[in-house]
RNA sequence: GGUGAUGUAGCUCAGUUGGUUAGAGCGGUGGAUUCAUAACCCACAGGUCGGCAGUUCAAUUCUGCCCAUCACCA
């Protein structure tokens, strides 16, 4: 059977630039993509990969009216942006176009249409927050108040940082708009609702979501998570879906509904559309028939590469949507988890935030990084990490050590000694490449999985192979010796073969790479079923010129300074690392309202505080105030402190003692030696009580423990 | 708080449908080598397979509880 197949990657939100966290999902379905387009015509006849900018939504909308723009010159300013990025990282779609297209509109106009035909759309009158000063309703994340439960200020309008709670905005005591800061009023508005509590829409949903190959497992749990049990009837009622409101009220950046005027479609209406916009671009470009991918019956293959986050629109509302609109589902969503850098959440000021643009601009390979990615990838949700140190360790070993150096040892033989022709590769002696052609299969599969750690550890373990075959012929020597120039020739001729045999392999993750091979070794554009055909002896190669540098550990420094904001800029909040289709929940930072004296639960955490024993204690020379102390906070190495409490203490009555320590504190160099860290004791502050009383934790406390 | 996931050598990760001495790469140590971008090759060291309990002839693998990390809670 000759596949068809359309694959899409979750469209980027037109609000900010592409990071490292985005690239994830990018690289990997790109890497799908190519491998697909290696594969010989009677397998995969056609494989299309598509794209296009999220454009739509408030925060849009805002960001323009900000930067004094209109938002069709934002969207295309950022369009362009997106556009340079991908296309630095070698991500080849065959259509990177925007949601804000006619093509676009006219399938959400066309799916509305017939969603509401169907019954499926019903409108009702909700109250919502309105700025009087702004003339607006306000997305919930816009709205920023006390929270109901705890009373903590500044929490957003759907849940409190502090607790936890989660409410409507509705709940939120003293509300003031983040737009404006002015006190919002709660305004009726009819608003237009899918009806996904329908029970047509529960029950396909619950077939659909438990279809084998549809969802990954861990995803299908989480679905039954939100969509509940058949068999337990509490359960059900708990979580029967709920409706989806899919219209915003004027002003907003999007679609007007067709025969709702003032309304507009929901921005996470129209992104998943999206997907079908820009292939019907595609389609018009190509000469395509758009149906045959999306009517209901159709044969080809639908796959969308999403994040987590993003699972609940995917798996849900979207399959819902087309099933009752007339079309065909996704053939399988696949999801993966979210990117962190050296085991922690992406942050701005850790310098680990690193845009896409800054890695090309500080002259990093992006080949680099799609190895790394790709060899951390598998088929499940699980969150990849990217380890700085691992990163230059990974990529210098196994494609400059490992793969490069085979060609790189062998490829200067063949051209000085026999004129840059190869001997055939198809004798007795050729045994040990048959795994590496055999291979091809296997490793096939696993990029069809979607399993590229698997199919790179093959690659790597076979370049292992070929590596100690060289060493064990020593054409070094053999090139000494008169004679045996046909031994030479052979060795050096059959480990070319391998390398063409590992590049092949590696060409879905290395395209430039491979290119650069190809024009090496003279050879045609590698495809899959090149495995099975060998290098003709007699074939000319080109001169061998390096293939690829290594990472040296400077320029990772150099990115990671480059990302870092001078230390005068405030910080923000570490946002998600891949929020791959983050729409109207996209934080307005640039219009924070003003800030209150409250800091958040993520901000105390940032104090580390600890038990800490003191296990020794003396006087400092020359110091009137200091007391050096020795503290055991359960490492390994005792901290030096210097504490001001020699007016109130002994240092001989404090040794043994526990106490609370500050164990994150900058390093400070003072007079009398460096102190690495503060202990916390408490005194008047405007001095009218006298004394300072050392805290010191209840009995069971161990060093070392955290405070908090 | 609820739900889900993860926790295996210094680092990054495989693996075990329960069964003799738990693997790889990197890093470390020692050796060999010099064709190759100090690459490659050989050897060695290093793990209570998060903790506790249970099921079992046998658990890192199954079950329960706990701890830690992460995510989601529309």
């Amino acid at each position: 059977m000759t596949r068809k197949i359309l694959v899409t990657s979750a469209l980027p939100y037109a609000n900010g630039a592409i990071h490292l966290g985005h690239l994830v999902e990018y690289i990997q379905t790109d890497i799908w993509v190519r491998f697909q387009k290696m594969q010989p015509k009677e397998q995969v006849a056609e494989c299309w990969y598509v794209c296009a900018d999220d454009t739509h939504g408030t925060p849009i909308m805002l960001r323009a009216e900000k930067d004094g723009i209109t938002p069709e010159a934002l969207i295309a300013r950022v369009h362009g942006e997106h556009a340079r990025d991908f296309a630095g990282f070698h991500v080849a779609f065959d259509n990177f176009y925007t949601t804000h297209s006619p093509e676009t509109q006219d399938c959400a106009n066309e799916i509305y249409a017939r969603l509401k035909a169907a019954g499926l759309i019903e409108v009702r009158t909700i109250a919502q927050y309105y700025d009087p000063l702004k003339q607006m309703f306000l997305p919930d994340r816009f709205i920023k108040g006390e929270c109901p439960k705890c009373g903590a200020k500044d929490q957003y309008g759907d849940n409190c940082e502090m607790c936890g709670a989660a409410y409507t905005p509705n709940e939120l005591i003293n509300p003031y708009s983040a737009v404006s800061g002015a006190k919002p009023e709660l305004r009726n508005s009819d608003h237009y609702f899918f009806k996904l509590s329908d029970p047509r829409c529960q029950s396909f949903l619950r077939r659909w979501t438990r279809e084998p190959g549809r969802l990954q497992a861990e995803a299908a749990n989480k679905m039954q998570e939100w969509l509940g049990f058949n068999e337990n009837a509490d359960a059900a009622e708990q979580n029967k879906l709920t409706d989806w409101d899919i219209s915003r009220d004027a002003p907003y950046f999007g679609f007007e509904m067709p025969d709702a005027p003032g309304k507009y479609f929901y921005v996470w209406l129209d992104a998943p559309i999206g997907y079908m916009g820009s292939f019907k671009n595609l389609c018009a470009q190509k000469g395509l028939d758009f149906d045959a991918y999306w009517k209901p019956d159709s044969k080809a293959e639908l796959y969308h590469f999403i994040g987590k986050d993003i699972l609940y629109f995917h798996a849900l509302f979207w399959p819902a949507e087309l099933e009752y609109a007339g079309y065909r589902t996704p053939t399988s969503v696949f999801a993966h988890g979210f990117l962190t850098v050296d085991g922690a959440k992406m942050s701005k000021s850790r310098g680990t935030f690193i845009t896409a643009e800054s890695y090309l601009q500080e002259g990093l390979n992006p080949e680099w990084l799609r190895y790394y990615y790709a060899a951390k990838l598998g088929n499940t949700m699980e969150d990849i990490d990217l380890n700085l140190d691992d990163f230059v360790a990974r990529v210098n070993s196994d494609l400059v050590g490992k793969y490069v150096n085979i060609a790189s040892r062998c490829a200067g033989f063949i051209s000085k000694k026999f004129g840059g022709r190869l001997a055939a590769v198809d004798g007795v002696d050729c045994e040990w490449l048959k795994p590496f052609r055999s291979a091809a299969g296997t490793i096939a599969a696993a990029y069809e999985d979607r399993e590229f750690g698997r199919a790179l550890r093959e690659v790597m373990a076979l370049a292992d192979v070929a590596n100690v075959v060289v060493n064990v012929r020593k054409p070094w020597e053999l090139a000494k010796q008169e004679g045996r120039e046909a031994e030479l020739h052979d060795a050096c001729s059959q480990a070319l073969e391998a390398f063409r045999l590992l590049t092949l392999y590696l060409k879905p993750v290395l395209p430039k790479l491979a290119e650069a091979v190809e024009a090496f070794l003279d050879i045609a554009p590698l495809a899959w079923s090149d495995a099975g055909k060998p290098l003709p002896a007699g074939h000319t190669i080109k001169p061998y010129g390096h293939l690829l540098t290594r990472i040296d550990a400077k320029q990772i420094a150099a990115l990671v300074a480059a990302n870092t904001p001078p230390p005068a800029a405030s910080e923000q909040p570490a946002p998600v690392a891949v929020p791959a289709v983050q729409a109207a929940v996209a934080a307005p930072a640039a219009t924070a309202a003003p800030e209150a004296d409250n800091i958040s639960i993520d901000e105390f955490m940032k104090v580390e505080l600890r038990i800490a024993r003191i296990v020794d204690a003396g006087q400092v020379e020359g110091a009137e105030k200091l007391i050096r102390l020795a503290l055991d906070v359960g490492e390994e190495k005792r901290r030096q402190v210097f504490a001001g409490i020699k007016s109130a203490y002994d240092p001989a009555q404090l040794i043994g003692r526990l106490t609370v320590m500050v164990a994150n504190l900058a390093p400070r160099k003072m007079k009398f030696g460096i102190s690495e860290g503060m202990v916390l004791a408490a005194s008047d502050a405007d001095g009218k009580t006298p004394g300072i009383f050392l805290l010191a934790p209840d009995a069971g406390a161990l060093p070392g423990m955290r405070v908090k």
